[in-house]
DNA sequence: CCTCATCCATACATATGTGTATGCTGCAAT
DNA sequence: ATTGCAGCATACACATATGTATGGATGAGG
C-alpha cells in the first residue's frame, strides 16, 4: 500500500532545528540534545539535520548564536526606550522576572545554558559576555542616578544577583523579600560614603 | 605470563564510588557520571559497581546524601561556633567564599548539584532543603541583630543571592563589588521603616 | 519533459552505555 | 586443609548514539 498522499510538509529550516534543541537543553540539558531525538521531535530523520548543519557542534553553535541575538536585542531595546528616570529603570528590572510568560521562559533557557557553560567553553564566552553586557547597563543606570562608579557598579552587581538568585531558587518570588523595599533601598543616595558627583 | 604479583589492591568501599561520582558530576554533570567511566577511574570493572550498589540511580542517591551530610554540618558547626557578637557572624558568611580551597571546591559541587536538581525531582528536594536551612540561618542571625522579621529575611535573601552570584559569574570576586562596603550596608539599621525591636 | 539541485530517507559501520549471569581468587573461620 | 563468602572480572544481551554513504521524491528552470 504505497503513500496514500502524506501531507506534504512545508521544509524544514535551521531555525526548526534550533527550536527544537533549546526546549530540549531547557527541559533535560545540553547532553540530551541529540541529534536522533531532535529528529523524533521532528518527525523528520536524521537525514535532513545531516543536510542542514555539518555536525552536532554545528547546531550547538547555532543555539548559542541565537540566544546571544535574542538577549542583545532585549538589551539594546532596554536602552532605546529607556524612560527618562533613571529610577524607574530600576523598578523595571526589579519587576522583569514576574512579568509574562516569556520572561520566565527565557530566564529557565538562560539557566540552562549557565549550567552548559559551566563545562563548555564556548557557551561560557557567551554567557561571560552577557552578563558583562548586562552588568554594564545596570551600573550605566545607577550611574546615571548620580552614584560613583565603585558604588554603581556593586549597586548593579547586588541588584543582577538579587535576580539571578530569584530565577534560581524555589518557591514564589514573593516570599523571599520584600521587592519594592528593596528597590527603595537600592535606589537610595550612599550613606556612609559621600556621593560623588 | 600470568600474574606477576600485582599490588594487592584495599578493598573499594562505597564511599570512594561516592567521591568519584561526585568528581565526575563537577567536571563533566551528571549525565556524564557513569558507571563504565568510574570503574575505569577507580581502575576496576563494572563488576565491583554493581556488587556495591543496586544500580545506577542507587550511586546518586548517595551522592546527595552524602552532599547534604557534609552542608548541614557546615551549617551546624556554624551554629555551635556561633560569635557572641552576630554582626561578625555576617562578615564571616561574607568572607566565606574567597576563604579557602575547599570553600571553592564546595562551590563547585553545590552548582553542579544544582544544574542537577533543575530536571531531577530528588537533587531539587535535596537542594530545596540547603537552601531553605540556610536562608533561615541566616534571617535568624539579622533577627538577633534587632530586625524584625520581614526586613531579616529580606537581608539574608539579599546576602545569599549576593553569595550565589559571586559562586556563579566569572570574574574576581573583587571586581563585582565592595565587599566590605556590602557587609557594613547590610548591617545598617533599616531607614524608612522603623526597626521592630 | 527532462534535468538537476534540494531535501529527506535508509542502511551501514562504529562507539558507548546499562544491567545480568556467571566465573575466578584470596582470606578467614572452623 | 577445606569451605565459604566477599570482592571483583568476564562475557553476553540489548539499547542508543554519531556520522557517512547513497538512494528516492519533488519542484523549478531550461
Amino acid at each position: 500500500m504505497p503513500a496514500v498522499a502524506d501531507k506534504p510538509r512545508p521544509p524544514l529550516t535551521p531555525e526548526r532545528w534550533v527550536e527544537a534543541a533549546t526546549e530540549v537543553l531547557v527541559d533535560r540539558g545540553i547532553d540530551h540534545v541529540r541529534v536522533d531525538l531532535l529528529a523524533k521531535s521532528l518527525a523528520v530523520t536524521r537525514g535532513s539535520f545531516y543536510w542542514h548543519f555539518r555536525d552536532r557542534d554545528d547546531l550547538l553553535r547555532a543555539v548559542l548564536q541565537a540566544w546571544r541575538t535574542r538577549t542583545t536585542e532585549q538589551l539594546t531595546l532596554r536602552l532605546e526606550t529607556a524612560h527618562d528616570n533613571p529610577a524607574d529603570q530600576v523598578r523595571d528590572l526589579l519587576s522583569l522576572p514576574v512579568r509574562g510568560r516569556s520572561a520566565v521562559r527565557a530566564a529557565r533557557i538562560e539557566l540552562a545554558i549557565r549550567a552548559w557553560a559551566r563545562r563548555d567553553d564556548l557557551a561560557r564566552v557567551f554567557v561571560d559576555e552577557a552578563d558583562a553586557a548586562r552588568l554594564g547597563y545596570i551600573a550605566q543606570v545607577f550611574s546615571s542616578l548620580g552614584f560613583g562608579l565603585v558604588e554603581a557598579r556593586s549597586r548593579a552587581f547586588l541588584l543582577y544577583s538579587f535576580m539571578l538568585a530569584e530565577s534560581m531558587l524555589s518557591g514564589t518570588p514573593a516570599q523571599h523579600a520584600d521587592r519594592a523595599l528593596l528597590v527603595e533601598r537600592l535606589l537610595q543616595q550612599p550613606l556612609n560614603a559621600p556621593s560623588a558627583r
